[in-house]
DNA sequence: TATCAGGTGGGAAAAAGTGGGAAATCTGGG
DNA sequence: CCCAGATTTCCCACTTTTTCCCACCTGATA
């Protein structure tokens, strides 16, 4: 289970290194892709296979078909890149997945259980001070539903 | 699996670099055909067979007997071309899918699963700006359905 | 204080991407 | 049938980016 927060640099080269307590639960080979809420989402190669797999449509139709499975895959797979970690644990961002949540020099990873999130800084201070504050209706909402 | 986002420049004798992460996985005899949405897909020699198999052959009729299926094969498959790989990875873009999809100095390759679509620059911008805010709305309904 | 693990930074080698010249092929005109 | 000009193909060379590797720093620990 992929849990803590970690503020790591994100250097002239694109880098960041995955928390150490995060290597050996997600292997070599990740999937990157932009996330909900403005951060990327991490996933393991397993876990992606499961996401996709259920996101997109059978393969046994022609999904360019229709109009909202083309915009729909092109959003999921055109936006994610496999990356590999490298020897000593870093990771590579790909530009135009570091563009669109505006990372800077730092970045927070956030363990999610199943997967791992990237955040902006400042994305991630704001997004949990609201948070926070919601916890509480937020459960009382989740108790009645479940 | 052909994921990500590539920005490479069509040079003066319209060729295109494809992505290095693509070429392994696509082979060297490629099929370009003009797509939907104002773009070009790329198809593997294999995926080629299963997409123009399903389509000539459909619901078990023969294809030519509707009209909008006469229409809809004769953009397909009369405006294809195979393209060949160079010893260097790039591929030539057919003068006429260029002029079709108003291709400039910039090209974008996007890995959509199974296909790769090659784009108009600010086109492809506009149309991922209109994808990412219905992807939300996609995605409610997805998970309404499984 | 020495050691170790996790994290950071940077140089050098390799790969990817780009551009352009020369050879080969095609085309139309004499 | 041959030639000149245009186009396409093939190959080489340059530049930029990516990858790989090594070294250093810092904080925790014995």
């Amino acid at each position: 289970m992929l849990i803590g927060e970690y503020i790591h640099s994100l250097d002239e080269k694109n880098r960041v290194s995955l928390p150490a307590k995060f290597r050996k639960e997600m292997g070599r080979v990740l999937i990157i892709t932009p996330g909900l809420d403005n951060c990327l989402f991490l996933f393991t190669a397993k876990e992606w296979e499961r996401v996709s797999g259920k996101l997109s449509h059978s393969d046994s139709e022609l999904s360019f078909l229709r109009a909202d499975q083309r915009s729909f895959n092109r959003n999921l797979f055109g936006q994610a890149s496999d990356v590999e970690v490298d020897s000593i644990g870093r990771i590579l961002i790909p530009t135009f997945l570091k563009e669109k949540i505006s990372l800077k020099n730092e970045a927070v990873l956030v363990g999610v259980g199943d997967r791992v999130e990237i955040w902006n800084k400042n994305a991630w201070k704001e997004y949990l001070k609201v948070a926070e504050k919601n916890a509480g209706a937020i459960a009382e909402k989740l108790a009645g539903e479940k």
